[in-house]
RNA sequence: GCGGGAGUAGCUCAGUUGGCUAGAGCAUCAGCCUUCCAAGCUGAGGGUCGCGGGUUCGAACCCCGUUUCCCGCUCCA
């Protein structure tokens, strides 16, 4: 079971401290989101997840690179180019097209109508370097974290000694000026990237290609993401972005549909090609060992982090009418809060000895915890189911003799009886 | 950006020929009770009715502007 509606999750996340609107006291911004307390406790461990999935792999390194970037880097991109679409609106029927995909430039393809002239609407935030605003002073605040990779990407090779098939991982923000942001924390103008670009020699892109679409996949399964809900999608003539050679989406299946959450593209020389170009500065690897020098090819796996929240938002929701309770069935690795501590009752003797245990948590690991003491303890459960917590430990009176403790699992319900030194490892 | 719908407490909502101090349920907090799954009792806090103007003796309600969200068009991770 996932969720049926986005509102529901709109809704649960405004109340358990997970995404706020931006802003919201000034009546909000538009595509604008903060991640509450627990949503930045689980945005982190995405981010902790992804990296460690990338980086602790001995042909990956991890770069973080700057959002501000020459303003030439985006001309060789192909960003001031492509990223610009003329738009025209029909003055009768009132829709919107691109200029560059209509046949007649005339007639409104819909209706026939007239046609407003095209107006140009360029997707990259501009802003200007230093006190002065002129044109000489405009940067852009950069659309994608990908570019920060390919113009370091002989500083990388050349620092760390590194060989070919080798990658660089990175995650940061990148913007974009969408047309039309929303569906919560999907489409907004403000976004985290997971991005890794893998250098290949020239024709052995494919095999590559093959190789990160089946590890990426595997990724979102390995969380615990609904095997069903996920599938790829390959991009067709059409489709393709002015920099791809092929390309798949991973998609998952939310409420409003089957949507992209990462892209895997066979990005061939292009980047490097056009850095070489307009930098005019060589960018080729040579291979020591068989003095060969060529520019490689890269193989790209894109993820959004904020998409890739919202698919374990959207897929960890349950609704439990039976016991009436809404569960957010996280992986555990991932759940915001990793434990709570619920002293059966507010009484002295138990909620010090369950504080005493508390500490020694904290003292030995560092888990997000809670420590809750309000309220019956079936609404102390209910409150951590709906957080998503995998584990709630109980002291009871009990407890003080044998030493043991409550472990309550979140999905199940199931309780056990485990002993106090037993606790850690068993967590 | 264009067209349509909506905005009242943390959440879900009630509240019209414009008229008392704007309500309910849930949630939150405090106290009592309670030995493991939203029990009960008592009490408390919380709203300049999205924001700004206007009309009116009087506006949550009517008018104008604006903003945010949702749905469609176009774009994308």
């Amino acid at each position: 079971m996932a969720v049926d509606d986005l509102g529901k999750l709109v809704s649960l996340c405004k109340r358990r401290g997970f995404v706020f609107q931006s802003s919201e006291v000034y009546g909000g911004l538009n595509s604008c989101w903060d991640y509450g307390p627990l949503g930045a406790e689980l945005k982190r461990n995405i981010k902790d997840v992804w990296w460690n999935a990338m980086t602790r792999r001995d042909d990956i390194v991890g770069l973080d690179a700057s959002i501000l970037m020459h303003p030439k880097v985006w001309e060789a991109s192909g960003h001031i180019e492509n990223f610009t679409d003329p738009l025209v609106d029909c003055k009768k029927c009132k829709q919107r097209f691109r200029e560059d995909m209509i046949q007649d430039k005339k007639k409104c393809p819909n209706c026939g109508g007239e046609l407003t002239e095209a107006r140009l609407f360029n997707l990259m935030f501009k802003t200007y370097m230093g006190p002065v605003e002129d044109e000489a002073s405009i940067v852009y605040i950069r659309p994608e974290t990908a570019q920060g990779i390919y113009v370091n990407f002989l500083n990388v090779q050349q620092s760390m000694r590194l060989r070919l098939p080798f990658g660089i991982a990175q995650i940061g923000k990148a913007f974009r000026n969408e047309i039309t942001p929303g569906n919560f924390i999907f489409r907004t103008r403000e976004f985290e990237q997971m991005e890794m670009q893998f250098f290949v020699k020239p024709g052995e892109d494919d095999k590559w290609m093959d190789y990160w679409k089946e590890v990426r996949m595997k990724f979102y399964k390995d969380l615990g993401i609904t095997p069903s809900k996920l599938q790829f999608h390959q991009h067709g003539e059409g489709e393709l972005a002015h920099y791809a050679k092929q390309a798949f989406d991973i998609q998952y299946e939310f409420p409003i549909g089957w949507q992209e959450i990462e892209g895997v593209h066979d990005r061939t020389d292009f980047d490097l090609g056009r850095h070489m170009k307009f930098s005019g500065k060589n960018l080729q690897y040579r291979d020591d060992i068989t003095n060969e020098k060529y520019t490689p090819y890269i193989i790209e796996t894109s993820a959004g982090c904020d998409r890739f929240l919202l698919v374990t938002l959207a897929d960890a929701y349950r609704e439990d009418p039976e016991n009436e309770r809404i569960v957010m069935s996280f992986h555990n690795k991932i759940a915001p809060v990793k434990l709570a501590m619920l002293p059966l009752m507010k009484k002295e003797p138990i909620d010090n000895y369950a504080r005493e245990i508390y500490d020694m948590f904290k003292k030995h690991t560092n888990y997000a915890m809670q420590y809750d003491v309000t309220g019956s303890i079936g609404k102390r459960y209910r409150r951590q189911d709906e957080i998503g917590t995998p584990f709630c430990v109980t002291v009871d009176f009990e407890s003080l003799e044998d030493k043991k403790v409550t472990v309550r699992h979140r999905d199940s319900m199931a309780q056990e009886r485990i002993a106090v030194e037993n606790l850690l490892s068993y967590i």
